[in-house]
DNA sequence: GCTTCCCTTGACGTCGGCGTCAAGCCGTAC
DNA sequence: GTACGGCTTGACGCCGACGTCAAGGGAAGC
């Protein structure tokens, strides 16, 4: 099959597939006319690297999966350097997603904080004789003239 | 102050000062010979940039918090356009976290998978008559020969 | 013949947040 | 003097994974 056919089977462009050829991922054989030509060999790997790049891998992390396959392992992770970046995949994973949640829980508390102080406000602007509000309790759609 | 001085104090550098002016943050005035001058007020609207972008804030998103703190509030988060973007801050957090433990599940379940088959390859080699081992079980180093 | 589609290579654009270099001005210390 | 540090503007570089455009070739359908 031509590079159109082979990108389609597997979700993805043409412009992608020329580049991780230019990676040194998947090299192609040619037809007589130059164009690429690939078979379902070419195929599985292609998706390999694609099922990595949705979970987020960087192409360079393809390249154990994809040269296990090439070897004529039966599957990309049946070989140790595959193994491995599972493994620091994982680590990066669990470090990330513990930033993220000290993140979302300083954010929270940030939030919370200003909501407690907005309602502070509002409820002495109620107070007789209370202080005039010093923020407007409206929310800005399109004030005109803040732009650039 | 000048701008180095002030990047300094906010523990970030002149490079980054000028960028947020370039994009409408952060306006300075100007000394007789044309140098940027500071106060402690834009000092306090760059900490406050800088822990927002701390927090994975995209610069867009810092812009509430500083027209917020220049309209005279006390806090950066005093006005309900801020309040917004934390919200949506807090959504965003929450789908990336659950699609990282989302993809952090798949891969795990991928390393254990292929671990066991490895397991199970590396049991029929001990088996007398078994089949020859299709992996090789050492990790790969430095293979040469495999560069670019 | 003509249109349409797929293919080729090459090269520049995208996005965000700056880093880094160039060339020059200014004031101060030695 | 002159060396140094800090400031100015302008412009290009970077990263990753492609998108997109340009200019052309070749085959298939009408």
């Amino acid at each position: 099959m031509r590079i159109g056919e082979l990108a389609g089977r597997a979700g993805t462009t043409a412009r992608a597939v020329r580049y991780y050829e230019s990676r040194g991922l998947l090299p192609a054989r040619r037809d007589a006319h130059g164009h690429r030509t690939y078979d379902e060999r070419d195929l599985k790997l292609l998706r390999e690297i694609r099922t990595l790049q949705d979970f987020g891998f960087e192409l360079e992390e393809t390249r154990p999966f994809v040269e296990c396959l090439r070897a004529g392992h039966p599957e990309g992770d049946s070989c140790p350097a595959s193994l491995a970046v599972y493994r620091r995949k994982l680590d990066e994973l669990d470090a990330l997603i513990g930033e993220l949640r000290a993140v979302r829980a300083r954010v929270a508390g940030q939030l919370s904080r200003a909501e407690q102080a907005r309602t502070e406000l509002a409820a002495e602007a109620l107070v007789p004789g209370g202080p005039e509000p010093r923020c407007e309790l409206v929310p800005e759609q399109a004030p005109g003239g803040q732009e650039r």
